[in-house]
DNA sequence: GATTATAAGTGATATTTATCAATGCTTAAA
DNA sequence: TTTAAGCATTGATAAATATCACTTATAATC
């Protein structure tokens, strides 16, 4: 069974904020000193491990995340009782966005690895990005970066056959310094990821590590052959 | 082949759209006068026949569109040359909004039926929605239900056996008053946006018509039983 | 109304993917 | 170190879907 968010830290929001490692880049990048000190909700750190469900779909959520470490699963079930994932969320990535507009979540979300985020109160982010024009823009640009991810999962994770979709997803998943190198995710996920059984993933896997598309450095660490990979893709 | 837009009929903005049919829930629903006064390039209608391309991925983009009747499809390539339709589009719903934090359009739209669009320059859009709450808060709704029809069609479109996805494409089908009559895509269509051959599209449906799970009233017309489909889609 | 072009339906077959069952590997606990 | 638990791999087979070829239906044009 999956586990409920194990730890949450409350740090002092406005100090962290100001002097956070992914300022730059987080949901409130463009606050001023005087946006943070009208925050009264703290802003908070939330630490989770493998496996921990941040929501549920249809929780009713009254704050949003950032992503600062680590790699998380959006996931949404259909009537038949089947689960798909419709997002991978890493580093820098907004969560939570619907509430903006809407009283629920509308995926469950799950830590795939150990992951740190930030959590802020909707009726800052609101407020705020309705007088501060870069939040306004930002929100904006948040709200269309996951609209492409989107349709990108559509075109790219759910057409074609299984290698193609094999090779489209792990062409994403290298991260950081080493853009050739990744650690695969369970078998399971991928097949949720890509419409496909668990044994299909195995195979598919397999048999690019015959093929050498994939190098296994250590178990579920692997090389990636890009330009091999990228013509599985256009082939 | 596909032709570019056939006829753009220009109109005097302000005073159609203080008087629009659609206007309660059309993106500029909320402007005052003084808003539509400071609009200098004036918002234009648009009449598109079926096959009409509205504009193509990667165009330089400086407007958004509001449908006002018809219906329309979103197509995106893949590297090997597959299309997949990503979204249909039809009463009511905003197209282009990517322009406003990005400078191309994301899609090819193509109109499936005769349709007719209010076109918004992007400029005064990003301007009035600085200044006008409402049209901050329902470009937000706009783009939020714009991604949760993404996820839906991930979901519902790409997950599941033929016969499920090609029940749920049914079931989205029907618009206006009876809710359980529809005209039916081309099956090259069909295949688009399920991710199937339009052979098994045909198939699929030819099924379905056996077993009386959609009754044809004319050529292409069809009346749904939707507590069937429903249980395709359960089951 | 006859003719052509385009879309839809269907059969035969090949290919892909799912299903079921068994075995092997990895990690953590005893 | 052994044992157990969970995950991954693989084989055999069934089912679903794609492909190719052809026929039929519908709509458009002469």
């Amino acid at each position: 069974m999956t586990k409920r968010v194990t730890s949450i830290q409350a740090w002092d929001g406005n100090a962290d904020c100001l002097n956070c490692s992914i300022r730059s880049s987080a949901l409130f990048s463009g606050l001023t000193e005087q946006d943070f000190d009208s925050i009264h909700e703290p802003v908070e750190q939330i630490t989770l491990e493998p496996g921990n469900v941040l929501y549920k779909a249809a929780d009713s959520g009254h704050h949003l995340f950032t992503v600062r470490s680590g790699l998380l699963k959006l996931v949404q079930s259909l009537p038949d009782g089947t689960q798909r994932i419709v997002r991978l969320m890493r580093s820098t990535d907004v969560l939570g966005l619907e509430v903006l507009v809407a009283q629920q979540y509308e995926h469950e979300v799950i830590a795939l690895r150990a992951s740190e985020l930030c959590r802020y109160p909707k009726e800052a982010v609101i407020r705020i990005s309705q007088n501060n024009p870069k939040l306004h823009k930002d929100l904006m640009a948040r709200w269309q970066k996951a609209l492409s991810e989107a349709d990108a999962w559509i075109t790219q994770l759910s057409t074609g056959s299984s290698k193609k979709r094999m090779a489209n997803l792990l062409l994403r998943l290298p991260e950081g310094e080493d853009s050739a190198k990744c650690f695969l995710l369970s078998r399971e996920d991928i097949g949720s990821i890509l419409s496909m059984t668990l044994e299909t993933a195995s195979r598919t896997i397999s048999e690019f590590k015959r093929s050498g598309l994939i190098i296994e450095i250590r178990h579920n660490y692997v090389k990636l052959d890009i330009p091999a990979l990228k013509a599985v893709v256009a082939g």
